[in-house]
DNA sequence: TTGAAAGCGATACCAG
DNA sequence: CTGGTATCGCTTTCAA
């Protein structure tokens, strides 16, 4: 069995009660005893239960964390930050994967809430309705999606527009190509508002190409439609999408970026790993995670006034490859 | 405040322990209770406090993860395995990344074991005595590593071996290199023993190549020496050293698999992605960590006689466009 | 078949 | 500054 604080208190010749101060209200108990006590526990190896200590105090100490797919490497970026902050803050991080599945969501979700202070829900599937309720319910926060009311970390998407179609445009592209993700995924939608904002006050045409599942695959599946419309540049909804278009194009022998200059986002790690490698805006993946825990723990210490905050985190280009100059 | 078990004991009209037993061992109860029981906790959104239930029972319904780098693609899959596997189970996952480093790693598992009933430690960088020790006190499950009288999940790398060598020696290859892994790690010794006892009785000449980080980086940097040493073909210590030599390769203008062959170990996602593609032994990812997680059950079920349980899962030879034969 | 009471480990509150 | 006691939500004897 575990030691106990009645193993400690037995041992330093104290209640349970001074133990409990002298390890987490310190100032309450005399030097002494305090050093005392704290000795025993040491040497004890007594660590305290965190099941029990929540029970009473309602803290587990834990939080909850919820993404669509670790097979996408955007995601396992994302769970690095939020356990490195985590446990700055001496929190524990429960993991679950949803498979991209929206219903399986709100399920593990309901279940983890149970355990854990709060939850950072990672690129939520669920319905806007469903996630406010649940944001009523528990502690909440989105990590890319923007939901009225619900604490939020989201990227610049509109500035990551702007480097984008800036780089291309720079390079003299004229008419570029844009391969939706998941037509139900919110990132889509914004990232397609934002881009025809862009393109609206430039020379410059956008082509918008079918939706496909946010994968490798979707790319290799999309790129002989982009070559068939006659673009110069191709923009994918993700990298994964893009890696998949420089693939697909390599196998019919399309230079890149000779004849076609390619571009995604989020600079996933093998983006940088392929020949020629993946220009990539840079989308807060580690640092999005540490936000959001950031948020979470704001959230818990006043759970008031502060349901309505919301982050923005800078993007950056990082120009690679894959991009050159349009063709003549 | 959530629905405790006194909201439904008050609502059917019936006392709490006749709610317990109502909903975990119901042949205990009238039928007829057990039904009303159950419809009004049904009705109230009932769930037990597993953290309470855990205080009692000793079973806390939780399992541990430990992972070294989820920045490695190789370790989300497993990640996923177990995510899985254990939610079928019913337990749920807390997760933690060491960042590579082993000193972090004990702190971090002996966090974690107050609030597990069992820990799955993935390609652990701990001393053999430290996890020995710790299995003492904790049911551990090991990932990649073996011990003795610790249980543990690895994959048939004899059979791996051979598959990777008798390719290559098929394709006409007599001088091979390897780009060795961490000289601390359990993985990158066996992958050498194996190595070497593999080539023994066939008439091939293996060149180790310097230790190097289990990353890109670290294939990048050892790309010269293996230019240099005159093989024709080369493994890598897994697929992220084997994609950083075939980006360098390519850099620098050497033909792959035409000039010089390349394999790997893993068969993460990216190897599938760059062209050409890495030929990889897959190695067992999702399957290992869904076998770690039964292996983790079994041993919570019956302690005493399954110490000794280990399994080796089957490898994978995936030929892709980085082997070919050998230059004459 | 059911209820009352004890207790898991820790903390909070109230006396002293 | 310290100890005793109630309590968190649940399960498990022990009686009835």
């Amino acid at each position: 069995m575990a030691v106990t604080i009645k193993d400690v208190a037995r041992a330093a010749g104290v209640s349970a009660s001074t133990v409990t101060r002298a390890l987490t209200l310190p100032e309450l108990v005399s030097e002494e005893t305090r050093e005392r006590v704290r000795r025993t526990a040491e040497s004890l190896g007594y660590h305290p239960n965190r099941a029990a200590r929540g029970l009473i105090t309602g803290r587990t100490g834990n939080i909850g964390l919820v993404v669509p797919d670790l097979g996408n490497p955007f995601f396992p970026s994302v769970v690095k930050g939020v356990q490195a902050r985590a446990h700055e803050a001496d929190y524990a991080v429960f993991l679950a994967d949803t498979d991209e599945d929206a219903t399986a969501e709100a399920g593990l979700v309901r279940r983890l809430s149970k355990q854990v202070d709060g939850i950072v829900l990672c690129s939520p599937r669920m319905a806007d309705g469903q996630l406010r309720a649940l944001a009523a319910e528990t502690p909440v926060v989105l990590i890319n999606r923007r939901i009225a009311r619900v604490p939020s970390v989201v990227p610049e998407l509109g500035d990551a527009m702007r480097q984008a179609i800036g780089h291309l445009t720079a390079l003299g592209h004229r008419r570029i190509g844009y391969v939706a993700g998941p037509r139900s995924s919110w990132a889509d939608r914004e990232r397609v508002r934002s881009l025809r904002l862009v393109v609206r006050d430039k020379a410059v045409e956008l082509v918008e190409i079918g939706n496909v599942t946010p994968q490798f695959e979707g790319g290799v599946g999309a790129a002989d439609q982009v070559l068939a419309a006659g673009v110069t540049a191709v923009i994918g909804y993700n990298d994964l999408v893009s890696l998949g278009l420089l693939n697909r194009f390599s196998a019919r022998g399309v230079a890149v970026p000779g004849a076609l200059s390619v571009l995604g986002f989020d600079d996933i790690a093998p983006a940088a790993m392929v020949t020629p490698a993946l220009t990539s805006v840079a989308l807060p993946k580690e640092h999005a995670g540490r936000a959001g825990v950031d948020l979470l723990l704001r959230l818990l210490a006043e759970p008031d006034r502060s349901s309505a905050i919301r982050r923005e985190l800078p993007t950056q280009l990082m120009v690679r490859g894959s991009t050159g100059p349009a063709p003549v």
